[in-house]
DNA sequence: GAGTATTTACTCGGATACTCGCTGTCCGAGTAGGGCCGG
DNA sequence: CCGGCCCTACTCGGACAGCGAGTATCCGAGTAAATACTC
């Protein structure tokens, strides 16, 4: 059981286009090029991030994405769950409920031991990913990575 | 994207198992009568905990499944990880290193940021999974669980 | 040369196939106990 | 009545279908810029 391979690009593209002057955009094909990815696929998984209010789309020539708010306002989780979903990893089927000896109502009030467990554990790791923003990831990428991505958009064809 | 519904199963079920008297086994079909699963499907996802080395079973009549350690040595991320696998939730593609202006080998020594993130996050993830064992979770439930499920156990045909 | 209508090329957006893993099921190998037969 | 043999019933174990989410792709609506034409 993997994360979708969309979460992963999703959170590439939104460090790339930190990279962009105010108010410039950066097609899905130029994305899916630098990244080496299929573009189709791409244009798809940036919509959900677009619905989800953390991309602006400009259409026509010359248009593309750009972040919908300073990279210091949007966190790793929220990419990650726009991607794959504000639904938990562990869903609680209520198991105890069935069978010959069903739990009671009043048992039912609070979760199951398990499910608290569950629940404890994917807050920790949704809290990790609430901590670290886009800006984050640029603050501390390497050198050379930073380099590598301002030469290549500088590369491209002006205007 | 959610986790295998027999994650849960296999946590109940050890639940359930921790409260048998030493020695004594119950069956895969005992089980999927207490619960209302489906006992094929349980059955297959007991199997896995026998392989991973957390459960032992017993064949012929009478046979069944029983805890292979004590309570207190399995641990929730035990069972997690003998149903779901141990590969890591997120999966970095290294798409880093595609594409027209490609990571170097040396910036490629260190995961890169995102990775890095998303490994942190599942490891509190795994962390928290990995604290609570099923002893704790026996300790901590409701008494009316432990009760339901004690005297269902004594209402099986003994021996 | 300047303004304007047209063409063009490029973008996102939604609707449509394909693949693989979780879900669900089945039947076979093996065993422990109970029953039957003989002494 | 007692011992041994056989048989049955029940268990786990691995191999075989079905479905849904993720994966991948395509074409259409819309737009901004560049172009060509007219005045």
């Amino acid at each position: 059981m993997f994360l979708p391979e969309g979460v992963e690009w999703a959170l590439h593209c939104g460090w790339l286009l930190s990279h962009l002057e105010p108010g410039e955009t950066l097609s899905s094909r130029r994305m899916a090029e630098f990244y080496g990815l299929p573009p189709a696929y791409l244009s798809k998984v940036l919509k959900s991030l677009v619905r989800a209010g953390l991309l602006e789309a400009v259409t026509g020539p010359r248009g593309g994405f750009r972040l919908a708010r300073a990279p210091e306002e949007i966190t790793v989780l929220e990419i990650v769950e726009a991607i794959e979903g504000r639904s938990p990893l562990f869903r609680c089927m209520e198991i105890r409920q069935r069978g010959p000896a069903p739990a009671t109502k009043s048992d039912c009030l609070r979760p199951c031991g398990i499910a608290a467990v569950m629940y404890q554990a994917e807050s920790a790791w949704r809290n990790t990913l609430r901590e670290t923003t886009i800006a984050d990831l640029a603050s501390h990428a390497s050198s050379g990575s930073t380099n590598r991505a301002r030469g290549w958009l500088r590369s491209l064809p002006e205007r």
